[in-house]
DNA sequence: CGGGCTATTGACGCCTGTCAACTACGGTGG
DNA sequence: CCACCGTAGTTGACAGGCGTCAATAGCCCG
């Protein structure tokens, strides 16, 4: 019952897509046919520019646990994603990993330092992304004040979301730091006008304690807590249903 | 004796001061005569940039404790420091303090989400800082992609420093975060020409606690540790000497 | 020399990690 | 359709690292 609805919401989009289809040049920009770009970077371009982009990037397609690019790797290239997720994470040197953090449809990841990645991304599920070649995209950016604003304000943007981060590891609890997951992954569907409740959860438990510094077993027995207190419903390991978004907020401080 | 030696150092910066404003007409502009320029987003602009540059800033000072704004405030300026240092940091509801970053002379802040600060900035000691009027400074950026460009590269940086806190604080031991903190408070003052060693610590244990994520004992004790251990000296509360980086390093994994 | 603040150190407890057993689920083959 | 297997998730027992609380030590300044 819940399934199906949650199957609605998906195909929904694809009409949005075909929405977005209708008006324009079919066939001849791949750009403007994208369904994420309303919660993309590209959407401050006009038609125009819209065509010119569509041709200095590409499209790539990666499956699950991929790597798109490594920490250190030289990098050549920015990315989109126009479709699934993936996960930025970080290595120590006797294995320890941690992720940095999730990154949905619409984001754009790929910032560097010293032409260096500063993290790995790696593929959650089937993923498709926008390639930029770096060289490109700045002559580019030069060339398009617009843009360029739009960039910085999105950077900006991943900058507080890095900060609050820090705050949630720095000190909050394990029980909170899992209110806040939820409340957050919530948040970031509905932002995308995706169905925010029951929130599906595209990674699994290893990831969710990698990306908030705790393990396997507290993340299970912290879900375990927010169902048996019934602020939650455990629909699927995946599939996590809010009964009490008010008990959720209280719980993240 | 060390005392002396760091004293030197800092008399140093203002013979750099001296030397950059020879060659200008002295008195005009502010920002002509300011020393951490090299350092900071503006090193980008030429002469005549930087005259009008003087003119939509201005200068404040701040002394230790002053906050020069807080969280969830309407968000007017932008700031760069000139002198002095700077916490910045979230409260949680219940009283609790998380510190998301040292600022140090060069750095510029004041990113906000939403036209609120994400953050709440405090003065370390004695500060002087560059004030920007946000809408200002954005109608500067329009007509000079230099310097927003400049901004997105300090921004990104910013960014990829974040990450790297999200990593030390999911993943990193006690022992491992104060190591790592030492290293990067030596390499920070490194940057910008400082002394690098001993280090002057300008926060007190309680800022390291609640930056590192631990508590003020803790933190106490992994400096006794570090200590006993013959990797570093303790000159003073505020004076760390590294006696031996290597080591320092292996204990950051 | 004494007051007040900051830092260090000790005793103890709890939260979360570790390790391992158990359970649930999805896919595959008979 | 069911039995089987492998993977992922849950749960339990236990341990240890770090927090808590408090006493002590060190330092600055009057």
């Amino acid at each position: 019952m819940l399934k199906l609805s949650i199957m609605a919401v998906e195909l929904k989009r694809d009409n949005v897509r075909c929405e977005l289809a209708k008006g324009d040049d079919l066939g001849h920009t791949r750009c403007a046919l994208c369904g994420i770009r309303p919660y993309s970077f590209c959407r401050c371009l006009n038609e125009d520019e819209l065509k010119v982009f569509s041709k200095i990037s590409s499209e790539r397609m990666f499956s699950d646990k991929q790597n798109i690019f490594l920490q250190q790797e030289k990098s050549k290239n920015l990315y989109n994603i126009t479709e699934g997720n993936i996960k930025i994470y970080q290595l120590l040197t006797d294995g320890r990993l941690q992720i940095i953090g999730f990154l949905y449809p619409g984001d754009f990841f790929g910032s560097y330092r010293q032409g260096k990645y500063n993290y790995s991304a790696q593929a959650i599920g089937n993923v498709k992304v926008c390639v930029f070649n770096e060289t490109t995209l700045n002559k580019h950016l030069e060339k398009n004040p617009k843009l360029s604003r739009e960039l910085l304000n999105i950077t900006a943007n991943e900058l507080t979301l890095a900060q609050d981060r820090i705050r949630v590891l720095g000190k909050l609890t394990a029980t909170e730091r899992m209110a806040n997951f939820i409340l957050n992954i919530s948040d970031q569907r509905a932002r995308i006008k995706w169905q925010d409740n029951p929130v599906s959860l595209p990674m699994n438990r290893q990831d969710i304690a990698d990306y908030l510094g705790l393990t396997i077993a507290t993340v299970s027995r912290e879900i375990t807590r927010l169902k048996t207190s019934n602020i939650i419903k455990v629909l699927s390991a995946s599939q996590i249903y809010i009964n009490d978004r008010t008990k959720l907020s209280l719980l993240c401080t």
